[in-house]
DNA sequence: TATTTAAACGTTTGCGTAAACGTTTAAATA
DNA sequence: TATTTAAACGTTTACGCAAACGTTTAAATA
C-alpha cells in the first residue's frame, strides 16, 4: 500500500499538497492537482481510513449493540438506522448481545473506547447502574426500545401499552374469552413488564380474573414458550396472549402440530412484524411496533446528540399498531 | 479523555512501563505495576482503539456486505458469521446495499480503505470485473452465497438445486401437477439461475412443458411479485415456485387475499428460513438454505484467510434442504 | 576489586494524515 | 527601483500508542 508520501514524491510535490487536492482543503493550481491525481490513480492510492481517524478524532462510525439480530424486529430497527446514518457518511457497527448481560458489557466497554462516535444500545440490562462504568462521561449515546432505570440518555421507546389493551379488549368483547392467559418476555426488560402491566389492565377493567398460573414466564428466546402454551392449555385457557415475537412464532408452531385449529379453539395475540401480516395475519391477532420509526428516530438523535452534546435529554415514544384477524 | 502520557507521568513510571503493564508485553514488578493500575483505575483510562489499531495495523474489524438486512436469511449469516469471529477477538462492520450495484461499490470502496482487515460480500454483481478496481491486491475477501463470475477469491456457496429439484419432483409425482410456473429472482445474480435451472431441468426429465409466460422475472424485493402470481395464474398454473423468500411472503399473502386455498387450489414450493417451518409449513414447501453453516463457514475462511495470506483459493458448497408440506 | 550478568525500567521513533505555520515567487503598487 | 501583496506551495508538528533500542542499578561471578 502506497502513502501520501509516496505519491508527494513521485508527483514532485509536498505532502500538504497532496492532502489538499485530496481534501479540497486549499487552492491548488490545476496543473499540480492534475499530476497529484494521476499518480494516485497510477498507485491505486487511498487514504488510510484509521490514520485518517487517528487524525481527526472522527471516526464516522455508530455503534449499535441489540438483543439479537436475527430476529426481524431487531434487524428492522438496525436497517432504519442505517439507512438514517448513511445519509450522513456514517456507517453501522453492529453488536449482538444474544440477550446476555455480560456480552452487552463487552461490547458496550470495546465500543466506547474510541472505536465509534456514538452508539445506541437496545439493552439486555435493566439499571443504568450496571453499565454506568463502562461509558464515559459526555459519551453519545442513545437507547432503543428498552428503558433502564436511572438512565441519563437519550431513548426512544415503544409504547405497547394501548395496542395489547385493544387486542385484549377485542378478545374479550367481540370473541367472548374469558380465560386469557399471558407469556410473558424476560421479566427484566421493560417492554415486557410493560406488557404485563396492559394485560393485568385489561383483565381488570373487564372483571376477568387472572388465575394461578395465567401468567407464565418466558425468556422471549426460541423454543422457551413450548412448555409454557401446554401448562395455559391445561388451564383451559381459550385466548392466550405472548409478549414477544419470537415465542409467538413457537406458539403458532405448537398450536399448529397439535392440530388445535387457530381462531377456533383458541385465539392468539402476539407481536409480530409488518411484514408477517402477509402469512399470519389469518392466525392470530398482531401487535407491531413501529420499528422503521424507532430506528429512524434514534438514528436521528444519535447524529444529533454527536453534533451538540449539550441537547437536552430526549425521550421519543412511538406508539404500536394492531392488527386484528379477519374472520374467515 | 486521559492518554498513556498522562498515567505515565502520575504514577512516576515512563509510557513504555505503562503501555507494557497493560499489554503485558514486558516484565514489571509488582509493585509498578500496582502503581499503574490505580493510576489507570483512578483517571478511567481506557486505551484508545484507533491509535492501537493504527500503530499496530490490526483493526480486529471484519466487514460484511449484504443485500439486505432485514431479510432474515441474511440476518441468520450475519449472526453465524458475528458468532465464528468475535470467538477470535473481531467484530463485524456490516452494510447493506439494498441490492444495489452502486451502494455495494461504495461500500466495498469505503470497507478496503483500512477501515476492516477482512470482507465478506454477498454481491449483488454478477462479474468481479466491476470490483476488481476496488480492492487492492492480496486484500482478504471471502464471497458468500452468490458467485462472481472471474472472481480470484474464496466463496461460500449454497447448492440449492438438488433440493429445489426434489421439490418440483414432489409437485409433480406425488401431487400431479402438470402446469409449473417459476418466479425468478434478479437474473444476475448467481442463486437466481441457478434455481431456474433447477426447475428447467425437473420440468425436463419429467417431460412437461414450459410454456410461454411459465417463468416469471422477478427482482427479488417485497411487492414485485404480486403481478406476477396474477400472470401465472391466468395461465392456469396450477404450482408456482418462487425462487426467493421475500417473494414467497408476498405470493403466500396474495393467495391468502384473493381466498386461494393454499395445497388444494394451488401449491407452493419457495425459499424459506428453518423458523418459518413453525407457521408457513401447512401452505408451502420450503427450501432451505443451509444459512448459519454458510456464515460460520464463511466466517471461518475469512479468518483464515487474515491469517494466512497465502492459503490456496477454496470454494466451500452446502447443500439447501427441502420441507415438504405436511398433508393436512 | 574488576567484570559480567540480569532485572527493571526509560528514551525515542514511527505508523499516515491534517493542518498550523512558514517560505518562495512574481505581479502589483509606490 | 523599493516595497507590498497575493498566489502557490513547502516544512513541520502532533495525534496515542507499541516496541525497538538504550540505560541504570545491584547482585553474581571471576
Amino acid at each position: 500500500m502506497s502513502t501520501m508520501r509516496d505519491i508527494a514524491e513521485l508527483s514532485g510535490v509536498s505532502v500538504a499538497t497532496v492532502s489538499h487536492v485530496l481534501n479540497n482543503t486549499r487552492f491548488v493550481s490545476e496543473s499540480t492537482r492534475q499530476k497529484v491525481l494521476d499518480v494516485v490513480d497510477k498507485l491505486g492510492y487511498r487514504p488510510d481510513a484509521i490514520a485518517r481517524s487517528f487524525k481527526t478524532g472522527k471516526k464516522k462510525l455508530i455503534g449499535i449493540i441489540v438483543p439479537d439480530i436475527s430476529n426481524p424486529v431487531w434487524a428492522l430497527m438496525i436497517e432504519a438506522v442505517e439507512a438514517v446514518i448513511s445519509d450522513h457518511g456514517y456507517r453501522l457497527l453492529i453488536c449482538n448481545t444474544k440477550e446476555t448481560e455480560a456480552h452487552e458489557l463487552e461490547h458496550v466497554h470495546s465500543l466506547t473506547s474510541g472505536l465509534v462516535d456514538g452508539l445506541i444500545i437496545a439493552s439486555t440490562l435493566s439499571d443504568y447502574n450496571q453499565l454506568v462504568s463502562e461509558i464515559p462521561s459526555g459519551f453519545p449515546v442513545v437507547f432503543l426500545d428498552r428503558k433502564l432505570k436511572n438512565c441519563p440518555h437519550d431513548m426512544v421507546l415503544p409504547s405497547d401499552m394501548p395496542s395489547i389493551y385493544e387486542g385484549i379488549e377485542h378478545l374479550i368483547t367481540e370473541e367472548g374469552h374469558k380465560r386469557i392467559g399471558f407469556i410473558t418476555g424476560l421479566m427484566r426488560i421493560s417492554t415486557s413488564t410493560e406488557r404485563l402491566t396492559a394485560y393485568r389492565s385489561a383483565m381488570h377493567d373487564y372483571g376477568l380474573t387472572i388465575e394461578e398460573g395465567f401468567i407464565q414466564e418466558g425468556n422471549s428466546m426460541a423454543k422457551s414458550s413450548l412448555i409454557l402454551v401446554q401448562n395455559l392449555l391445561q388451564l383451559k385457557c381459550t385466548a392466550i396472549v405472548v409478549s414477544n415475537n419470537i415465542m409467538a412464532d413457537d406458539v403458532l408452531f405448537y398450536l399448529n402440530e397439535k392440530g388445535i385449529r387457530l381462531n377456533k379453539d383458541i385465539s392468539i395475540l402476539g407481536q409480530g412484524i409488518e411484514r408477517q401480516r402477509n402469512y399470519i395475519l389469518r392466525q392470530m391477532n398482531l401487535f407491531v411496533q413501529p420499528t422503521t420509526e424507532m430506528g429512524r428516530a434514534a438514528g436521528q438523535q444519535i447524529l444529533n446528540r454527536i453534533k451538540n452534546p449539550e441537547l437536552p435529554i430526549q425521550q421519543i415514544i412511538l406508539n404500536s399498531t394492531l392488527y386484528r384477524c379477519p374472520q374467515t
